[in-house]
DNA sequence: CTGAAAGCGCTTACAG
DNA sequence: CTGAAAGCGCTTACAG
């Protein structure tokens, strides 16, 4: 395995000099730069990251963190993420909090976390104070992606508005009886992302005259088995509203299937929209709000690879991406009484 | 940070005893190691794989290199994978070969992966005799997933009789004209799962005395967008085939779409069925031959970890998968005349 | 512009 | 069972 001593000696000159002309430092002649680089691509030569590591204490990885490593939202946002990374010549490396048994929090790991990585994206994790202060202490570059949390800068939507915008939508085509899928029961970590969805609707009825019906309303996980179930909790509730909308596609398309399954015609008989823009939700031909998922990763990681490059200001502590509206055709009109 | 010599200044011994004792190596008295992992536990101590991968060359992380580092299957591939190497304490990392502009060949850079991993997930690559060479002289375990390579192990399924399997329904169903979509024409890679699959469902086509109509077949990537043009490419030709079958679910989601989208009853006018049983096939009510996508991950993660505990017998060299027809609603028997 | 040398935090023969 | 010391392959003041 070819390392920098067997460079020197080719190129004839020191290790420091090598160590200096491979990564662009000043202070090296053009013509020894030349020389050296000429050398190094011959041999192959690729510094080792561990021991490059060792003494600037630097990994030339960063650290993805999200509560599961699978999932098509936190894969897609990884994926984004991942392409700013490579591009800039860091690893990435996932971290997915392994769902414990009890109620107990999970835990971001930070003593193992400083060892390993030069920055993290922490992704879809509200913290509590304690955690952002353990985070902040690792003296690394840290972003959220999602969850605002005072102290690190973070990439998300407006997930008010992400609601307003779907309730808006269903409300102009003229449907008041508009249900709303989502928030997880069983969700101990604050997850903040369903609850302001659902202000965002509750606002928009209100404000066309109409008071949200608890009855309308079915938690459920961000997941598409959540839909079915969810359309069988409406049926047994009594009569369908005319309208729902779900907190993600995957929720809505696992509605529009139980609702063909039963028989009940979308959007003929009731209108369903998400939110996402999942990439397969217009085979679906599934109307949603669209987050720039992707983006968001890309995003970050853009934040991120600037800390690392010593550029600290100019950017915003909270970077907010548009959503738009998507219409299809899983939302119309009501049907007329 | 804590390193080693600060747990071995609080606990009395020596670093080498403190390195001993906390990776469970032989020569180390009950007292002292449990007294020392005290230690390390109340000083969070976390050793540094930087410096510990110096003197061992071990990195303390695994690769997982594929065509492009997105993409469903991948993905959850790379999950499978992922899980299982967290569990051992491996860190993942995801390279995906860019495209490249030309028909060049991507290449692994073996230079690089050397000094970053302890072994090598090759996903979906089908290598050329030269790169295997390189991958082999990289002296790291490495393990194939998908095309079979000589002097890789690899986990694979039986893509054959994946297409047999599929074209097997279709024609116990009582279909004759029965379509293929897929393999990529600007696959310069050699990629041979399409075509494998074809020649099972050819096999099966002749078997009951029908001979594989070229006209029924089209190319296609693996993308739902590559349904919708098959779906128009079939038009063109002339009268749609009773049934299609496409090497991957995406495509036969993106097939479905469009014939709905054209008001092509789906199973009544065309029966529909694609490969890999997707995590959202069920909400199409999509027939599949389902391969065990995750489980492939985990398998090839498992024989690599085998392999790092330096046990290397007992494995085949070639690992092959169950696949398994799920029949569900768009696949039906043709119509009557 | 270039080099000699110390040092990063571990692991591992080698002694005892 | 335990420790002193060399060494892994780089980077970085410090000299020149």
């Amino acid at each position: 395995m070819t390392g920098i001593v067997d460079v020197a000696a080719r190129a004839g000159v020191s290790v420091a000099t090598v160590s200096r002309a491979l990564r662009g430092l000043p202070g090296v002649s053009p013509a020894t730069r030349a020389a050296v680089q000429a050398v190094a691509t011959e041999l192959g030569y690729v510094p080792s990251p561990s021991a490059a590591g060792l003494p600037t204490g630097r990994t030339g990885a960063v650290g993805v963190v999200s509560p599961v490593a699978r999932g098509w939202y936190f894969s897609a946002v990884a994926e984004g993420a991942q392409e700013a990374f490579s591009a800039a010549g860091y690893d990435v490396l996932r971290y997915g909090l392994a769902d414990v048994e009890t109620q107990r929090r999970r835990v971001v790991d930070t003593h193992l976390l400083r060892k390993r990585v030069d920055a993290l994206v922490v992704l879809s994790l509200p913290l509590m104070p304690d955690e952002v202060t353990a985070l902040v202490a690792m003296q690394r570059p840290v972003v959220a992606i999602g969850p605002v949390m005072p102290g690190i800068p973070t990439v998300r939507i407006d997930d008010v508005e992400v609601g307003r915008m779907a309730a808006e939508h269903l409300v102009r085509l003229g449907h008041r009886r508009i249900g709303f899928i989502g928030g997880d029961p069983d969700d101990h970590l604050g997850f903040p992302v369903a609850p302001d969805r659902q202000r965002g609707y509750a606002e928009v009825l209100r404000a066309a005259g109409v008071e949200p019906d608890p009855a309308l309303t079915v938690a459920g996980r961000f997941v598409a088995e959540a839909g079915v179930e969810a359309y069988a909790e409406f049926k047994r509730r009594g009569p369908l509203p005319t309208a729902v909308m779900a907190v993600s596609d995957e929720i809505a398309m696992g509605f529009v299937h139980a609702a063909r399954q039963d028989g009940v015609r979308v959007p003929d008989d009731v209108s369903v929209m998400g939110v996402d823009d999942h990439d397969l939700a217009w085979l679906f031909g599934l109307t949603t709000v669209a987050q720039p998922v992707r983006e968001e990763g890309r995003i970050a990681a853009a934040y991120l690879l600037d800390r690392l490059r010593g550029r600290d200001a100019d950017h915003a502590e909270i970077m907010t991406l548009p959503t738009r509206l998507i219409v299809r055709t899983t939302t119309a009109a009501p049907a007329a009484r």
